[in-house]
DNA sequence: CGGGGTTGTCAAGTTGGTTGACATGTCATA
DNA sequence: TATGACATGTCAACCAACTTGACAACCCCG
């Protein structure tokens, strides 16, 4: 046998096939005029087999949604490999992080440029909805801290409430910016440094 | 519907990965060491499937002298295309064909650097049973002379009979070359050119 | 209100890869 | 030369996944 089989690296395809197509859609003419028919229609497939494959239109947001966080997570991970600080490795994945918010047309589709003309089915997704976003993203920046190998005046609990806040502001800055990205950034890694400074002192 | 189904793609994608599989071991093994087994275990897939995409080990032989071929006749296709006389445009196709023998990895290994160190089973199949590639290379050659609608003083089938000779003489030339492919080219080139002079005159 | 388009779901049908088994053939080696 | 190891070629039974056709429910437009 092979590491992948055939059959699973053609399932893989498929699901981003449809993703893609889902997410070309969705950039080009709104969430709203996502079919699951066009779907598939572009990627050469019948309907129930995107139904089988990626569930209710409502969950198929939530895999595109979840999709995207994985690009967000491999920024994040990239940055934070090799640094001996935790604040300046926090500083550099919360940058990356609000940088590919600023260029993801995803992301700038569903929080809309224009007030008003957002997709509030989708837009809930990275509001109201975030929960699983944020607890994958937590639990992968935490991961990422553990590999670091950091110096922390934290247990573990503490951690996790530290990573969770950091994860929420960069989550509020994506999807209403007021700054730009380095500013934001160094914002948090500011206040990062003072609660570790605190529990510290 | 779509222009290619998935099912369809993934066809042709299982194909391909079975073909460069054993392509793969050819070049780095011989062919005598490629195995079903080692083709269905490198791409993920039971040994069955190989046979049933392929056939037996002779057809495999045969599947992936065809896709040479066809690399070979894509390179003929933009040789002759735009060209204004046949015979110029015939002796770029040659010198392209030619110089794709000296490069092709697949081409370089079945024939041998070394003389006794061939595969006698996969070098039949560019020499005494040949009658595919000869088939199909001539096929593709007229059309190329169809499309190019040269003025030509030729029936239609006096035409099949100097494209055949033509491509024979490129496929001896790659598999038992004797002069560098420009001067092959040029040569068969010399022969086609006084030829149709004769017809003509 | 009625028609058209969409969603979500189902059952039946088809394609095609998987698995295990077996006969056969070949080669190296004891 | 006998034999074990390995490869080929084929089968049948099995199972996973895509397809097809159909249907109820919903929404929006005219």
């Amino acid at each position: 046998m092979t590491v992948v089989t055939f059959r699973a690296s053609v399932q893989g395809q498929l699901r981003d096939r449809l993703l893609d197509s889902a997410q070309g859609q969705i950039e080009k003419r709104g969430w709203s005029s996502v079919t699951m028919s066009r779907i598939a229609d572009e990627v050469g497939v019948s309907r129930q087999t995107v139904h089988n494959e990626l569930g209710t239109k409502r969950q198929l947001a939530e895999h595109l949604a979840m999709r995207e966080l994985a690009r967000f997570l491999e920024v994040v991970q990239e940055r934070m490999a090799g640094q001996v600080d935790v604040v300046d490795a926090v500083v550099a994945a919360c940058e990356g992080a609000l940088e590919l918010g600023e260029r993801s047309l995803l992301v700038r589709t569903i929080v809309g440029s224009v007030p008003g003309e957002h997709d509030p089915d989708l837009l809930a997704i990275l509001t109201v909805e975030s929960g699983e976003i944020i607890d994958t993203a937590g639990a992968a920046v935490k991961q990422c801290i553990l590999d670091g190998a950091f110096d922390l005046p934290l247990t573990d609990a503490e951690v996790d409430v530290a990573v969770e806040s950091v994860v929420r502001l960069v989550l509020s800055a994506i999807t209403r910016p007021s700054k730009p990205p380095a500013q934001a950034a160094a914002d948090i890694g500011w206040i990062l440094r003072l609660a570790l400074k605190g529990a510290r002192g």
